[in-house]
DNA sequence: ACCGTTTTTAAACGCGTGTTTAAATTCCTC
DNA sequence: GAGGAATTTAAACACGCGTTTAAAAACGGT
């Protein structure tokens, strides 16, 4: 039996195939980041790498799996997950606030998980993806990272925080965030963070 | 000149024309609030009443114009902006936080505008008619609240904390957010609220 | 240069959408 | 009950979507 020709040897060059198959991951990942999976459709994807849209179906079965695929794969890639526990508050809070600000044109690796999450979280199809995305690679991780009890509970609203935040700023448009210092923003939205970070019992009580 | 049937008197009952477009309005209310602006079709609306779907564009125009007056009128029906200034962070953060909770089977009227926001909030179509609802006639009323400078930042940060939980809370479906003790919930995000209506120096600083 | 594998293509399928048109029906007044 | 306004309908239009099919083209080892 003949190799295949994709068998074996993985310093070789990548076949034809497999040179296709990447571009059409890199261009559709920027299409989904940007506009969203609805918005972004499989003839636009292939138009954009030159090819056929069939080939979409022939290497990942469905525009769903191709969206998983990046989805998954940005998600390993980014490092919103790592730093030092004691002014995670600050660090999360300034970059998504700066990252608003900053060209989409250009989207950064980093950003681009944080992206295909807001795009497509309210989509129908995809919409299973990214909330599965979010709950098991956002919120356990960072909940592994938080001493003290309810951990899971603290984590979710850490990352609604920051996920809410980027998405009313940049999928939605409310103009008032961009008003006034951004550092006064980083100032309110660390804060918010930083007491689910030091715990359920870190002060404040309600009124009357 | 023959008077048209719906000229004067506003206290005869509604002409079945009337009687038509409002049953319209009301179904798909309904429809836009629980499944969003794209996913739901006009074909669905007109079933619901048990009317032909050229109907729609005949009383409104489009489907748009009908999302818009929909859109617009529950949120001059919403109450989300009443009460007193003192205890603002606790009150909104409860009824978020409790809203989450309950059925959205038979949805309050107060409840309405904010899933009508958060639901179309990334449809291409709708997207505009929400942001100008928010903007208009959510940031800037809270604004107008608000004591001390750079209201309308603060302002836009409170809304983006209640509308950014209820979205990942409702529409992403943020599992974290439904595990331990949701008082404990109400309380992390009144301190965030209450730490913007304060102002922009009720304390805290970066650390380092 | 051959020949089987890999890769790509053109074309169509089936479906659903918002919208428009012209005709039919219902309603109410005179 | 006739007649005109108000209301509703059936049918089609034009478009775009994801996907499938079978055939053509490009490729690469022998």
């Amino acid at each position: 039996m003949p190799a295949t020709r994709s068998d074996a040897d993985p310093t070789r060059r990548p076949t034809k195939g497999e040179r296709t198959r990447s571009m059409l991951v890199t261009e559709a990942a920027t299409l989904f980041a940007s506009r969203g999976y609805d918005a972004t459709s499989v003839r636009e994807i292939a138009d954009r790498c030159g090819v056929n849209p069939a080939l979409i179906n022939i290497y990942f079965g469905s525009k769903q799996q191709l969206f998983r695929e990046i989805m998954t794969g940005a998600l390993d890639r980014s490092d919103l997950m790592t730093g030092e526990l004691a002014n995670l508050g600050w660090k999360w809070a300034r970059a998504t606030v700066q990252g608003g600000a900053a060209d989409e044109g250009r989207q950064r690796q980093s950003q681009q998980a944080l992206l295909l999450m807001l795009r497509s979280a309210t989509s129908a199809d995809a919409a299973a993806i990214v909330r599965d995305a979010i709950n098991d690679r956002v919120v356990h991780r960072v909940a592994a990272m938080l001493p003290g009890p309810d951990a899971e509970q603290r984590a979710a609203l850490i990352a609604t925080y920051l996920l809410g935040f980027a998405m009313m700023q940049r999928v939605v448009g409310v103009t008032g965030l961009g008003k006034g210092d951004p550092e006064r923003l980083v100032e309110h939205l660390a804060r918010a963070v930083q007491d689910c970070v030091d715990g359920p019992d870190s002060g404040g009580a309600p009124p009357g």
